[in-house]
DNA sequence: AATATTTACTTGTATATACAAGATAACTTT
DNA sequence: AAAGTTATCTTGTATATACAAGTAAATATT
């Protein structure tokens, strides 16, 4: 009893030209091919094209123009995601490493934790895990994240140090984030963070926590990170 | 010659839903008239009709359940732009008030401008204005906001003190952001943003700088804000 | 009473077609 | 040569239709 999992048109176009783009075949400011054109290619007609047309627009790949065409757009970070970056053009040369502090593990969700929860998450539990990701060897982030206990098959067993957790979470499970909501400080380490961070304790951080929404209803990514911007800085794109 | 201003079904239906949203005549959680209903009532097809609930979808302001319909949701702060709450759900009681420092006025753009610019942006120059945030009459916010010199007719003369930057292009120019990009570092105040805020020089603050892109091609909004985030903290959603 | 099944509703995917309107280059007229 | 026109490309808006598939309640079966 196989899965006969019907792939659709549309997302098939999307697809592909979304790996295109990301490839590079298709760079910066170049046109797709015409509706029709990619009517012909796909044998299908234009309003199933321009679904998957006005969907690569809306994830931000390309934008449109009346009478013009299709233009592949910057590559983003996507969706409101965080990136870390140096503060010269991008990470670039610099080597960035990152180390597990706390290996995924199933846990209940702390008595005090920062977001309300609704019920079927609270009873489910959550993964917790943290990381500290250095730039040139430098410790510059420690990143604490929990995830809803849902049915994530071998997630305990995979390596979080090189891929990031939004590349996994696609690639094994088709998940992606939807939206979310961060809240910001910038406080005075203490005693914990400095020593992760190799900072003095009046040094100034960024503190922030974020609530993630997935495209799986059960599933939400809070984190909660504490970054040392004297070198670099936190970096967002929506 | 009147300017003939053909207004398309599809964008007729957003606006009518968006605004029954917006009134609270449709709540959170609550069901939108079915595709097929909204077929009967605007007399078109349910191509049309999806089109604009998709676009609906798309800006957040409903959700679509395959089998079950168009649920309402949650409203949101919008596209990613960045508000400022209290630590106690929202600001509630508080009193927020703005003073403006400077005046909008149009002058040619810093040699040392934080983000690069386009020629024609840089051609025309920028408006320019601070203000000053304040949460119970204690200063917390300075915000210095760069746009593009656009046509924006009778700008400089509008009251930024009440109102938000947003909604006074939003309802006058119909301006919207639709994607931006921000970077995030935590600081210690320097001697003009200590006055500004009362506080001391080893305080830590957020420094946080924005390019924002609006509808309007040539129309794009900078700002470098300095928040106090002891009391309060910056709040996105996306 | 508990469990399947049917039915009627919902949204999702798709085809086929038509005309409007923006962009651009080729062509014609002045 | 410059200016206006046309032709032809592009995307935008819209109608009409069909069937697939998720949801939920009513109905039939066990």
């Amino acid at each position: 009893m196989s899965k006969k999992e019907v792939i659709h048109l549309y997302k098939k176009v999307i697809e592909d030209l979304k790996s295109l783009i990301e490839k590079g075949e298709y760079k910066k400011g170049d046109l797709l091919p015409s509706e029709n054109e990619l009517c012909r290619s796909y044998d299908t007609t234009r309003v199933t094209i321009r679904q998957a047309l006005s969907s690569l627009a809306n994830m931000g790949y390309i934008t449109r123009r009346h009478g013009k065409g299709s233009i592949v757009s910057e590559p983003k970070s996507g969706l409101g995601i965080l990136s870390l970056s140096g503060v010269t053009a991008g990470i670039g040369n610099h080597k960035l490493t990152t180390t597990i502090l706390q290996k995924p593990v199933k846990q209940a969700w702390p008595d005090d934790f920062f977001y309300e929860l609704d019920e079927a998450e609270a009873e489910a539990g959550c993964i917790f895990f943290s990381r500290l990701r250095h730039i040139d060897n430098i410790p510059v982030l420690y990143e604490e994240t929990h995830i809803s206990n849902v049915d994530l098959p071998h997630f305990s067993s995979r390596n979080l140090e090189n891929k990031s957790l939004f590349k996994i979470l696609k690639e094994h499970y088709k998940i992606e984030v939807k939206e979310g909501e961060q809240k910001i400080w910038a406080i005075h380490a203490d005693k914990n963070i400095s020593g992760l961070l190799n900072i003095k304790t009046t040094h100034p951080i960024v503190h922030m926590k974020r609530r993630l929404q997935t495209n799986n209803k059960g599933l939400r990514i809070y984190s909660s990170l504490y970054c040392n911007t004297e070198e670099n800085f936190l970096q967002d794109s929506f």
